[in-house]
DNA sequence: TGTACATCAGTGAACGCGCGTTCACTGATGTAC
DNA sequence: TGTACATCAGTGAACGCGCGTTCACTGATGTAC
């Protein structure tokens, strides 16, 4: 078998797997604090009973999925911070790489923008603190560019969580978007570009240049 | 009695009245998706059959909630317009209208939030709808001054929705910071005015100026 | 390699409970004369 | 002003149903020797 897992440890996490994926597609319609615990065994076929073999509540299963949710998002964040362009073009390709990342993970995208002030509380809490992480991390990025010299960490903390809501914002724009509407799409994208472009103006003028 | 509403009128918007009054309390700590009839008629002290002589459902309910939420949030827009100075004071007032009104109205902010990506369809086109409203008077507004000679229909509603972006999740913000902590609130106000600030900065530098 | 025992992911039945909705009703308020 | 009838906000009982959780269980996988 495989060297690190067993059979039976690799069957489990496949039957962990089908209820988060489950679960996220039930999330469609309603929020976590409605999903039900037999509506997701349902879904995947297996005993109530069996849920508790992963999970502790349908909360637990919640912090898992913001794991799972933003771990891709921190990808895409990632990505986006590595372009080196002229700003213009930076801010072009990082409203690509957002919409394409909606097109493929419009579930995450949804469950993050629904749950990110939603009912359940170790949920939000998780949420927070990634993208707290994430605002780390633009800062640092943003911090050790030219156009950042002379900046407070204070400063830099604004701009960072500035950076991050409106990526966030982008992408929930694009995903409330029907699917498969390139005029939407078009619409959203010119106003995140121009959106992004004003805020990176204010950041050029910040220290009164 | 009333020349404009008979007593039985009055008694019934009494009780409808309660009923919103009791969903969003009970909202304080699960979604719209997941209140039930039951709870909110058991909290009013009215019989479960007697909710259905004031809405037809629960997602009914939070569109009325809706009005109610974003008609007190309107008027504290208003009145940001209507300030007039230079731009660092409206700033701080703006911001101080903001903090105040979240602390007069925090059920209602955190409605808001909550359900404005939630999982009930017709709370979430509600809340979309009067979100537009908001921009469109706020576009009218910015349009009428000297500093936006010059835009186009699509740069001003792109700050237009840019600024009711920011003013809502800075009431956010303050709404889901600990209650009566002056130290939180001031970091979130020196936040958002900087945020502001920086968006008025890039808002004068538009057109290359 | 084979055997005997341990582990534990998933089962299936059972439980008490609260849910949304329906219905015929009651009695205070409203209206016509 | 008084009377007879209409309206309708709110009642209380009943319904079928799905919920979360518990429990002893089964049988495939894992381990020790």
């Amino acid at each position: 078998m495989s060297h690190t897992l067993g059979v039976r440890q690799a069957q489990k996490l496949q039957t962990r797997q089908a209820l988060l994926d489950a679960g996220l597609r039930l999330l469609e319609n309603q929020s976590l604090s409605s999903l039900g615990l037999r509506e997701v065994t349902r879904a995947v076929g297996v005993a109530p009973a069996g849920f508790y073999r992963h999970f502790r509540d349908i909360a637990d299963l919640g912090v898992a999925l913001v794991g799972e949710s933003l771990g891709s998002l921190h990808a895409m964040i990632q990505a986006i911070l590595d372009e080196q362009d002229d700003a213009a073009e930076v801010i072009n390709r990082s409203v690509d790489v957002i919409a394409r990342h909606v097109r493929e993970h419009r579930a995450h995208i949804r469950f993050i923008a629904r749950e990110r002030h939603g009912g359940v509380k170790p949920v939000r809490e998780a949420i927070a603190a990634e993208l707290g992480q994430f605002a780390d991390e633009v800062g640092a990025a943003l911090g050790a560019q030219p156009l950042s010299e002379g900046w407070s960490a204070a400063d830099l903390r604004m701009l960072s969580e500035l950076y991050v809501d409106r990526m966030l914002m982008t992408a929930t724009a694009f995903m409330e978007a029907p699917a498969e509407d390139p005029e939407a799409e078009a619409r959203i994208a010119g106003t995140a570009r121009r959106q992004l472009y004003l805020m990176h103006l204010g950041r050029q003028h910040w220290l009164g240049g």
